[in-house]
DNA sequence: AAATAAAAGGAATAATATCCTTTAAATATA
DNA sequence: TATATTTAAAGGATATTATTCCTTTTATTT
């Protein structure tokens, strides 16, 4: 058996360890429903718990799965308010965008945050409460930031589609 | 003891199930870990199991915790790229946003999908292979649709946060 | 045909969910 | 303020279920 150049240097064992279609099944399922056990899936696939436990624990062991989370409905939490909004920085030194990620990293108000091409620099979803704690946060934390330069935002009037599936699988 | 008009209704049972501080602290607990079990939540709040688990119950067949998704890591599984297209239909007619969004409900790259206020109506979130996949889809799947304006997208070039966290918990 | 890797099958362990009874706490009532 | 009532929590016991390990069989590759 020959290996190449990368395995050799990792002792045999491959960089790029590639999932074939069963694992790929397994992600899929797991990333409907992290509570499916070996067993159901195993059912689903026609095969039996062994192979499929263990090639969880592969997918686990070797970042495939990153964690498992629980998925609430926000609205029936506490009302609150969600904002896109598009930042550009006045200059695209590499310095001033760290300085802003590592700022907006702080707020949990920014749930998710982007760096983009194009017009902006940056893509922010922020949740707030209420429109006056929105324009609260962007006036006191955002355009407090150093070198802000324009901020183009959005407000969320309906989450028509959130699947959170990875569409390649 | 007086019932509201809205509890009346329900034959004494309250409309808005309310969340106290423990059920909130649970909350978070299985959003960062949805294999949290009853035990280690309730250690981690100075509680029993059975407690906890009757509230985890209670969470779930009240619908908020909607259910229990395993994260992956999708640069690992296969490179991809994101883009966020910003659309507006020529006229806001009801009937043309709903035929929008019945038709992006069915694409699989199109991950997320917000109607927003603003210059623009829609928010996508698109997922797909490379540039030209990219280019294929804002071509036939997209550009092709009734009554687009204007679209205009903004390339992922990392992702810097990605909390998926409710923060108002 | 031989050797290696993966899957199957079964069995045992361990852990967790679930239930029931008791105790404590909080709230309402007298 | 004391007492009664209701609700929530605690504690323990049980039963279910999944994980995990080991051996055998099948499939695949060389």
């Amino acid at each position: 058996m020959f290996l190449n150049e990368f395995e050799q240097l990792l002792g045999g064992k491959s960089i790029m360890e590639k999932l074939d279609s069963i694992d790929r099944q397994i992600l899929r399922i797991l990333e409907n429903d992290a509570k499916a056990v070996a067993k159901s899936i195993a059912d689903q696939l026609g095969m039996t718990k062994t192979p499929v436990y263990e090639r969880i624990k592969r997918l686990e062991t070797e970042g495939f799965i990153k964690n498992y989370k629980a998925v609430l409905d926000t609205t029936k939490i506490e009302p609150s308010i969600t904002v896109f909004s598009f930042v550009s920085l006045d200059a695209q030194k590499g310095s001033l965008m760290d300085n802003f990620l590592e700022n907006v990293a702080l707020f949990n108000e920014v749930t998710e945050c982007y760096v983009v091409g194009g017009e902006f620099d940056f893509l922010l979803k922020i949740t707030v409460k209420n429109p006056d704690a929105y324009y609260e946060f962007a006036k006191t934390r955002i355009a407090t930031l150093p070198n802000i330069g324009a901020v183009k935002s959005a407000f969320v009037l309906n989450e028509a589609k959130n699947s959170q599936h990875f569409p390649l699988l």
